[in-house]
DNA sequence: GGCCACCCGTGACATTTGTCCCGGGCCCGG
DNA sequence: CCGGGCCCGGGACAAATGTCACGGGTGGCC
């Protein structure tokens, strides 16, 4: 029997997957959270064999959640689901050492499946969104401009931004400007939604 | 039996949700579709009694769909399933003849409760949501603001902006404040922001 | 017909934004 | 110790943005 932890913020979708997947005959949901928050204590209270983890979730990240889980927990697979198939977010992913990364399009057939392989030592990764991975490259945002571009998300202006991040408006600009020039972009808006296409955030 | 059709982009979703409804006993699966240009063309060949869709889809709106569904098939009773409770999709669900209007929290159970009572002709409507769209008012924006405010997402500027409405870059400036006044924000990334967060689009 | 709302455009103006240059400090690796 | 990277700031400047006042055109409604 697999002990498997769901981690889902829409009520709609986590249950249907408990549903589905408890339907399996070797699955056992042990604990469903929608708070990212929620991830590691319950993990370290159900002992889950696999957990699926979801990225975007009130509360911390998953893949936040995913690093700390293997980290306490190095028996529990951890296996990202998630709308959005951005190339930074598989290398996140695969750093905080996630055995597999699913998008949430695809048939849910594979779904069970994936957490079997996981199971066993297998990788589970989309052949291309490995590829787009790859092909996008690292992350060439610094710390401070990855800051200071999340802090420019709804259109806030740069005091804005400023008194948020606790720097000189001066120094602001010049962030932003530096973002724009490695997101080959050409005004704040389009830097962040680069950014955030790629999983760069 | 109830013959669904169901209209929902996300693969998994559309899955679980399928899976999970073909489970009730009295209710039939007639057709899936990924694509709000394929709604009507699917209803009119397989002609269900109860529709479920999805609002932000490829191609057409659900809620464009929607109209045109009530309008060639009114026997049809629609219902909406959305992730975004935005008061302004409520209220044009209900223009369009949406006989019920779910967001995709909320736990599972309620979907096939709901497309019960929407079959037997009551009104499915979060209570907290109506109250919510009823106290946002209805959309201040003009036809021509809504175009250039569309026009704006993913940080265009004035000039794209201008060549994608077939307009003059003045003209574009002037509608872009009027759209700032009326949403009360600051700027063009904040209008755009309070537009689609009520829906307004 | 007059009123009103929306359409489209112009010109002028203050503010904001993006860029480039400069300074200094910190820490790590060669 | 000397780069080189990142951190933090400033100044100056061109360009984009947001605002306001002003033209004229259309169509609906009383």
């Amino acid at each position: 029997m697999i002990k498997l932890l769901l981690a889902e913020d829409q009520g709609m979708m986590r249950g249907a997957l408990a549903l589905l997947l408890g339907l399996e005959e070797d699955i056992e949901i042990v604990a469903q959270v929608g708070d990212g928050d929620e991830i590691v204590p319950k993990a370290l209270e159900t002992r889950p064999d696999v957990a699926l983890l979801d990225i975007e979730l009130p509360g911390r990240s998953g893949l936040d959640a995913a690093a700390d889980l293997r980290a306490r927990m190095p028996h529990c697979q951890v296996l990202i689901l998630t709308t959005f198939g951005r190339p930074g977010y598989l290398r996140r992913a695969m750093e905080a050492g996630a055995a597999g990364f699913l998008v949430k399009d695809g048939p849910v057939e594979d779904l069970a499946a994936a957490i079997r392989r996981v199971l066993a030592g297998e990788r589970v990764i989309d052949p291309a969104l490995a590829a787009a991975a790859l092909s996008a490259g690292p992350n060439p945002l610094t710390q401070r401009e990855r800051d200071v571009l999340a802090a420019a998300v709804d259109g806030a202006t740069v005091a804005d931004i400023a008194s948020k991040v606790h720097l000189s408006p001066a120094t602001v600009r010049n962030y932003l400007s530096a973002a724009i020039g490695k997101t080959q972009t050409r005004n704040r808006m389009e830097a962040v939604r680069a950014a955030r296409q790629n999983g760069w955030l």
